[in-house]
DNA sequence: CCGTAACGGTACCGGACGGTACCGTTAGTG
DNA sequence: CACTAACGGTACCGTCCGGTACCGTTACGG
């Protein structure tokens, strides 16, 4: 939900860009300093604007975060490059270190939000369901097609990826090397997928 | 380190229960409301003491959080059943809930311990360095038998079960189901130490 | 040109929490 | 029996932070 809409019809506009600068401010502090030390306050000093004008937009700081964590994403789009393992490095490599954030702030706000279940759920709903979606849609197309086996357990598999960012960038503060991705999904992906039934 | 040791020859001596009632205490909130929820004032209620008690005894939360970790943690002795999967399944389940709380302590811990790296590598160090070096140690006698081939990335799946163990206390605020361990070594980890070399 | 509402700035409130100080009491030692 | 230090209890301090209120100023619509 982008800033709440209500607000009269006359009277001074709403600057859009102070609410840009809100936004990436708190994505920034978000990265850097984690849910506790995003504060407002200091949200908008980055900002340069004042806490009146945050809390112009947004009622309380948990949704504020939520749609900074929003703000930071783009839906990824399933590859098919015809090849499996290009297609699970596609679609593993979002949640490596790059230009795109949302995987680093959605990590740092679910470990941190702490116990409010609605905004807990409401932004992992939005978040964290779409990439590993674009995992599970690679891994089933690959054995519609025959080249992986039914047997395998495909949500198992297709969360190595993800949880493994998430704790490279709870536990050490920093995103995962895409070298690093690309040798899970050498190492661990690709030999559970094309193995022959175990056990 | 044990309470301050410190205390003079002479006058009431400290009472052992009293320290075991604090790391107890602790415990059952570190597992329960994390690390921003384990209040001093919360554990001096549960452990039916002062803060003054508390503080006897350990200078600072972050000492006495340390404490109640380290306290927890038993050493796991690395199995030798045999057995591939047996071995595997028995290191793992140190990461499943069970009545060792040191796993799912260590998570709450280590996700919220904030930015004191200090704390943070001494609490890193002491609880979540064994459990995963027991792993280690399991695929290494495995490959030294010739069962498992050498070129398999130890390192990256040892540390698949305690990252999923991770990712699991700290987003779904629960331990690992010893059947999903069972499933990991079962559908991951075993397929990826048996395949042939992939790539 | 007047009304309205957002603007930056800032003072302030209230609650939470880590940590300290001091009470009278109690259990040990010499 | 005197001395000492831990005990439970509690009042207190300082700080941080989310959120509110109010300022004078500014930009837009009617």
């Amino acid at each position: 939900m982008p800033p709440s809409e209500v607000s009269g019809t006359t009277g001074r506009p709403r600057d859009p860009a102070v609410e840009l600068r809100i936004l990436t401010a708190t994505q920034d502090l978000l990265a850097d300093h984690g849910y506790p030390g995003t504060t407002i306050a200091a949200v908008a000093a980055r900002a340069r604007c004042s806490k009146a004008a945050i809390y112009r937009r947004w009622t309380t700081k948990p949704e504020l975060v939520v749609a900074a964590v929003r703000a930071a994403q783009h839906v990824p789009e399933p590859p098919d490059t015809g090849d499996l393992r290009e297609d699970l490095l596609a679609a593993a490599m979002h949640f490596a270190e790059s230009e795109d954030r949302s995987g680093v702030l959605l990590a740092s706000v679910l470990s941190e939000i702490g116990r409010d279940p609605e905004l807990y759920e409401a932004a992992h709903r939005v978040v964290g369901g779409p990439p590993v979606a674009v995992l599970v849609a690679v891994i089933e197309r690959w054995i519609a097609r025959g080249v992986v086996p039914p047997h395998v357990h495909v949500r198992l598999l297709a969360d190595v990826v993800p949880t493994a960012a998430f704790g490279s960038v709870v536990l050490r503060k920093r995103a995962l090397d895409p070298s690093t991705v690309e040798e899970l999904v050498d190492f661990v992906l690709l030999p559970a997928l094309t193995a022959p039934g175990v056990r």
